[in-house]
DNA sequence: AAATATTCCAACCGCGGCTCT
DNA sequence: CAGAGCCGCGGTTGGAATATT
């Protein structure tokens, strides 16, 4: 068999999104959902491949995206699973609701890979073990956490200066290190590790479903499967927003119930 | 302050598998 | 049943941001 490209080189678009074209993306998607990734493009008016929209809208647009750092537990859970499962990382990542593949394989590489070949002692905040490396660029540039936190890491110089930290970071929670609970967040709930060796597929199914129903209905009004429905009219999305990933209005819930309350006028969208 | 190195992550690529005809 | 087309996955890369010298 002979495959097609996946991108017809001439005339499609390559590298980073803008704004407009999440603008429309995300419209396309709300009116009209995702049967076809292929067509997709041509439909929206995107010049665009489909594997780059469906890429887009998987990794980034998704409304059930989680924004921020992985916490420890996250990141705990995705070693756990890393070890079952290895570098299936579509599985380790239905395993983590909210997070992609990619970032799952993104952290694995940059971080948790690199934790367990050091096998370094963690620092410690208010008796919690602490990545160095995420010690440093993140909680000794905060200077709330670094004031409110009874800090015995090792390394931790708090009469350096505060760097400036990057949009990513703005944008992080920082709930790895922070000394905020979060046993009652249902966005950050994870396994217990020890479950682990014992659950078969069909314990994680059920475990799934339930968390996903739990999850899902703090976004009652979206259904994802297998096609994105509104039962309403969506709002026009302010896709400068969405793409302000250091506004903590991304982050979750928050932003997308702020998003879907607004009324908005449709813009007028290609024939299907 | 400038140059260089390192880190990080969004995006791309190619392959395998599934579905449809 | 075989071929064609599409989707999803995992590996890789480019370049911006940040850290270090």
């Amino acid at each position: 068999m002979v495959r097609a490209p996946c991108c017809e080189k001439m005339g499609l678009k390559r590298g980073p999104w803008t704004a407009e074209e999440d603008r429309i993306l995300i419209n396309h998607i709300q009116l009209y959902g995702h049967g076809n990734w292929r067509a997709l493009p041509k439909q929206a008016g995107l010049l665009r491949c489909g594997k780059s929209c469906r890429l887009r809208w998987i990794n980034y647009l998704r409304p059930d995206i989680k924004r921020g750092n992985f916490s420890r537990e996250e990141e705990d859970t995705i070693i756990k699973l890393h070890e079952m499962l290895g570098n299936r990382w579509s599985a380790i990542a239905a395993r983590l609701p909210g997070r992609t593949d990619n970032e799952i394989k993104n952290v694995w590489h940059t971080h948790l890979k690199k934790r367990l070949e050091q096998n370094h002692v963690a620092p410690e905040i208010n008796g919690r073990s602490v990545d160095v490396s995420r010690f440093n660029r993140e909680v000794k540039t905060d200077p709330e956490i670094v004031r409110s936190s009874n800090v015995v890491a090792a390394g931790c110089d708090q009469s350096k200066e505060h760097r400036p930290i990057s949009p990513q970071q703005c944008s992080s929670d920082v709930s790895s290190v922070s000394t905020v609970d979060t046993s009652n967040d249902m966005s950050t709930k994870v396994l217990e590790s020890d479950d682990f060796l014992e659950m078969d597929e069909i314990f994680w199914s059920e475990v799934l479903s339930a968390d996903n129903s739990s999850m899902m209905s703090d976004y009652s009004a979206i259904s994802t499967e297998p096609l994105i429905q509104f039962p309403f009219s969506p709002p026009i999305i302010d896709v400068e927003q969405v793409q302000a990933t250091n506004s903590s209005m991304y982050d979750g819930l928050d932003f997308w119930q702020n998003l879907f309350t607004r009324a908005g006028e449709l813009p007028e969208l290609p024939e299907i």
